[in-house]
DNA sequence: ATGCCTTATTTCACGGCCTCATCTAACATG
DNA sequence: CATGTTAGATGAGGCCGTGAAATAAGGCAT
């Protein structure tokens, strides 16, 4: 059932300068006479909201540019120090923390390196705390100045104040990681699925831009998805949506580690992969026997791609999509190589009408895309200025 | 990327309208003052917006409720009179052409019989055509009075003035079924596929009813889903999306008719069934055939619940909805007798998390289901008062 | 009957918003 | 330095939703 809400006259300002801070941050420096013209609001208003905004400090004058004959214009931008934002990447083997001026540029950086099975909860919890201290420390950042810190972590997250966490690869079964950071930090938290704080990094800078309706897929050892629907991350009711690793492509098939039989991941995952070549790698070398795998062209890799054209495939019937990005770390080694093959997997496993629609191509963005991604959360607020509505965002602890 | 758009002051009061005259009609009777509870505008706004709709006779007083010692509530409701929409169910077998006022009632209704395998489109159109003069004659209405015909056929549609339909089973390719009828009727036409029009049918009055992120499953020869999110209908940027049928669950598996391998239908489509089950059954006494092996209790149908378990798995893993709805007459048969094995299935196949969230449960309304929902495509147009932006509708040929 | 009490609905002044038309600013050109 | 051109600002006008006050429409006690 569709909920509509009543507005006042005050959401109309609200909406209109939330449309023109997200023109102003995704297209750059723009006169407020372009701003017009691409928002549809009046010049009168755009004069009215871009004054507020820059009595704000929110946005910028930035330069001029000369017309044949007229005034120049006046280009505007988002003030990249009006705050700042902090992405954490929890992985399995790391954590990373980044901080971002709002044009997303790197200011600081900090990386503590997790034992591969030893996901101690209160370790974890401690090295954000300390990576959140440490980047401000070496950027100079008053705390004041942060507008938020996003975290993406694997498993599924449920949306609330405690931010449970349910990550069987890591042995956490409700884990409030929301409410142990709060404890240690005043600073808003958002926390989200990593496969999804990816997805929106791709969606925003990387191969999904502009799309509206695309799936970002992360292949690693574990198998994840981010499905963009309408231009938002699609988040379903319990903010679980995209489990695209445990959908079943082998009724009855190979036994995954979570539990079930005939999962994608436990044909796709990279450790599934390895283990189907008969190879049980240590984790450290893991990355290095795939490429390995990939490059000699084992049969296995064929067996695999089959796989991942079903699972491809199964999005496009189901979601109609204009582009697929392939992300993660095994996901780029196979697409690198394999990306034919893989588009030729998806043909023979998808219907023609949604097929022709649905570009594939690889992520543009390289590891980090988590933590950037993670810091997007934070600028997804601070755009939609807290007056956007229907959709479920993982809301600010 | 998101699309927000610049509102004026006018789209504020279209917006309240709408917001209004959506919980009237899916609350019913409603006082003045419940009005502004439910919908959070003021009771001066109510009253204006209010007063508007009675002047243009798309609402009406409905009766008076008195309140313990103080003035009476008047209350009101959409006038169904107002207009009359017209709903037509394109089957394998049947072409279905009902009326309905905007409360819903059937007024009349035209059935024609199409010979299973013959699906000459002139034949389709002709009944169609024919089928909206004779319940028009029957019931006495003037055509100007009908605010739009729906129009819920098999396969793919491709939205656009055309209505292009790609329906493999029925020999379609590219039929412009939409520009056929437009040359026939002056009315708008509005064309979906029609598990996607029965699943609204089930989202607004049936077992569906309130939910936000539900799924409705339809299975028959078919197999196919309506996926709804955010409460609308989400059809993808073609209007392709909900392909559930042809999503794979065995890759390498059974061959379908679609062409592919390993596909849910080849599995769980009535027809497949029977076959699984070494039976060649006529198309004409299929239900009875298939309804024999579920009574029987013979193996094959254990074997369909493992599959259906793991594609409506696939489904919670993917969308995370509160609600699954279970319809098409292979459906009701399967899930009439079977729900608690089908439960267990999904549950051996899903993430727990999404499982425990995710009621499954049968549809409530009958084989009229998709005509019906072709109908409430027109309604939904009238409710959202063309207000509506950002989601892809079928659009108004 | 009458006056008071209670609750529903309407009226009205007000402040906020966007737009159109008009005005001013800031440049190039000759 | 006057003129032309384009960018941006300003102000009147028309809508809108809201709160407060007014009015409508009953019940109830006297």
């Amino acid at each position: 059932m569709v909920r509509l809400e009543r507005r006042t006259v005050r959401d109309l300002r609200r909406g209109n300068r939330a449309v023109l801070l997200r023109t102003l941050y995704f297209t750059g420096p723009t006169s407020r006479h372009e701003l017009s013209g691409l928002t549809g609001l009046s010049a009168a208003s755009v004069s009215n909201v871009t004054g507020d905004l820059i009595a704000e400090n929110v946005i910028v004058e930035a330069g001029l540019v000369e017309s044949d004959g007229g005034r120049p214009r006046v280009l505007l931008r988002v003030n990249p120090a009006f705050g700042y934002v902090i992405g954490v990447d929890v992985g399995e083997t790391h954590v990373h923390v980044e901080q971002f001026d709002l044009d997303m540029n790197e200011l600081a950086k900090a990386e503590y390196t997790l034992r591969p099975g030893r996901h101690d909860v209160d370790l974890v919890v401690r090295h954000i705390l300390d990576g959140i201290d440490t980047v401000l420390t070496s950027s100079g950042t008053d705390p004041a100045e942060v507008m938020g810190v996003g975290i993406g972590v694997p498993g599924i997250v449920e949306s609330g104040p405690e931010a449970l966490i349910h990550a069987q690869t890591f042995g956490w079964d409700a884990v409030p990681l929301g409410a142990l950071l709060r404890a240690g930090t005043p600073l808003p938290l958002y926390v989200d699925n990593g496969a999804k704080t990816m997805g929106q990094a791709e969606l925003w800078f990387g191969s999904g831009r502009g799309s509206r309706h695309a799936i970002v897929v992360l292949i690693g050892t574990g198998v994840g998805a981010s499905i963009i629907t309408d231009g938002l991350t699609y988040r379903g009711v319990n903010s679980s949506a995209g489990e695209w690793g445990h959908t079943k492509v082998a009724v009855g098939g190979r036994a995954c580690r979570c539990g079930a039989r005939g999962c994608l991941e436990a044909y796709i995952g990279a450790g599934s992969i390895l283990e189907r070549a008969g190879l049980s790698a240590e984790m450290a070398r893991e990355q290095a026997t795939l490429a390995e795998l990939v490059r000699s062209g084992d049969p296995v890799i064929d067996e695999t791609i089959d796989y991942l054209g079903a699972g491809l495939a199964n999005l496009i019937n189901l979601f109609n999509p204009e582009r697929i990005v392939i992300g993660g770390w095994a996901g780029h080694l196979l697409g690198r190589h394999e990306l034919p093959k893989i588009k030729k997997a998806v043909l023979e496993n998808s219907l023609s009408q949604p097929f022709e629609t649905a570009s594939i191509v690889l992520g543009r963005l390289g590891p980090d895309a988590v933590a950037l991604g993670a810091a997007t959360l934070v600028v997804e607020e601070f755009l939609l200025g807290k007056a956007f509505s229907h959709r479920q965002q993982p809301a600010a602890i």
